[in-house]
DNA sequence: TCCTGTGAACCGCTTCACAGCT
DNA sequence: AGCTGTGAAGCGGTTCACAGGA
């Protein structure tokens, strides 16, 4: 069938990685890629491609795979990324000032417009061609600047009152590296990345794998 | 039942929450939790926190709750974090170089002992209290001291011939920053962190956001 | 013949609802 | 009365298998 209005939570997960797969084959100018491939390089099953796709619209030709560069701008459209997005960073410490000058984003389109600190020995400190401004001020820049979407690596105990302030300034999208649980309203995406859960995750399957080479050898 | 010895890898990615959850708790000064509060500190629903815990065993007392300091011994038993884990980090730009000085580790019991990077200009160069070793001795390193876990944050491009070199060393517990989908053998375990993918994730439910505010009102 | 698009089966995980213990 | 532990139902997502178009 056509493009339907709501795609599942976990094909918007995958639609970057095919992005980034399908920005690969531009590269290599390639001017279709079948489903299959593009499963293989993006390490899912073929059929998971297929009905991911189908939920943008029917953009495949049978017997010959899908048009690279067709697909690109379709996913693009989907995920919004028509146009950039301006990114506040909160909290510079190691990690936001890595964050800031972070390739990737800019490459994708994100702009880090504004970046803050609570710290008045930051405060006024440059980080990149930015200058870092006071907490204080972050209802009114997030609004001047446009900010849509924000980082927050503040200390844990910081990050649910700064998140608290950028919702009420109207914020939506946050991607928070505090390891603290957030408590937001409806309607508010956080995408939570917290390393050290991380490293306790492959903790668990590496001592998995020392007990199973205990038992089997 | 008793403790089983096969947890649902979704257990597993929460159980760190919980153990966060508990150490906040043992701080103060809590003797017992109930699966509702620790539910609602850790962003769970109750009987999601029952199940998960009931892997472990049945660590709680009917009517009372659970013993706060007995289950953060029985997820730290679990996870594998009763002894420190050694770290290494492969590619020392400004991700690298922030990850190697992020608390969060060191207060999980994760020690970075070892950097590396393939330009020969950081080569020598310290960090933090480490010299940056070059990737040509990865192998020998990873395995004289004694890495079990790997966080690779080179570029996309080499980060599969550095993970390969990995696995060849017997390294089984990856943590990706590099935005590259890795091929690695079964009893490998990777996760992936792609920031770039995040912020694009989070781009389309701004969109959806925008799209529901212009019909909403 | 090749490869997409998709109903249907399957699977793991989440949530409910309540029996059972303290 | 309170809260855990858990069968059973429910749900979202994955994979299969194949009809159908190029």
């Amino acid at each position: 069938m056509g493009p339907v209005r709501r795609i599942p939570e976990a094909t918007v997960a995958r639609l970057p990685l095919y992005l980034r797969v399908l920005e690969d084959a531009v590269g290599q100018r390639m001017v279709t890629m079948s489903s299959e491939l593009l499963a293989v390089r993006a390490g899912v099953n073929a059929a998971q491609v297929r009905k991911d796709l189908s939920h943008l619209g029917s953009y495949g030709t049978r017997g010959v795979g899908y048009d690279v560069q067709y697909l690109v701008r379709q996913i693009n459209r989907q995920l919004g990324l028509t146009e950039d997005r301006r990114v506040a960073i909160v909290g510079v410490g190691n990690l936001g000032r890595a964050l800031a000058g972070y390739q990737g984003f800019a490459a994708r389109g994100f702009r880090v417009v504004a970046a803050f600190d609570a710290d008045p020995r930051k405060v006024g400190s440059g980080m990149g061609d930015l200058v870092v401004r006071d907490v204080a001020e972050l209802r009114s820049v997030i609004v001047a600047e446009r900010v849509s979407v924000v980082i927050v690596t503040t200390p844990a105990v910081a990050a649910q009152d700064v998140v608290d302030v950028l919702v009420a300034a109207g914020v939506t999208s946050i991607l928070n590296f505090a390891p603290t649980t957030l408590v937001v309203p409806p309607g508010v995406a956080v995408r939570q990345v917290d390393l050290g859960v991380e490293l306790q995750i492959l903790s668990y399957y590496e001592q998995q794998a020392s007990l199973a080479e205990l038992r089997g050898g």
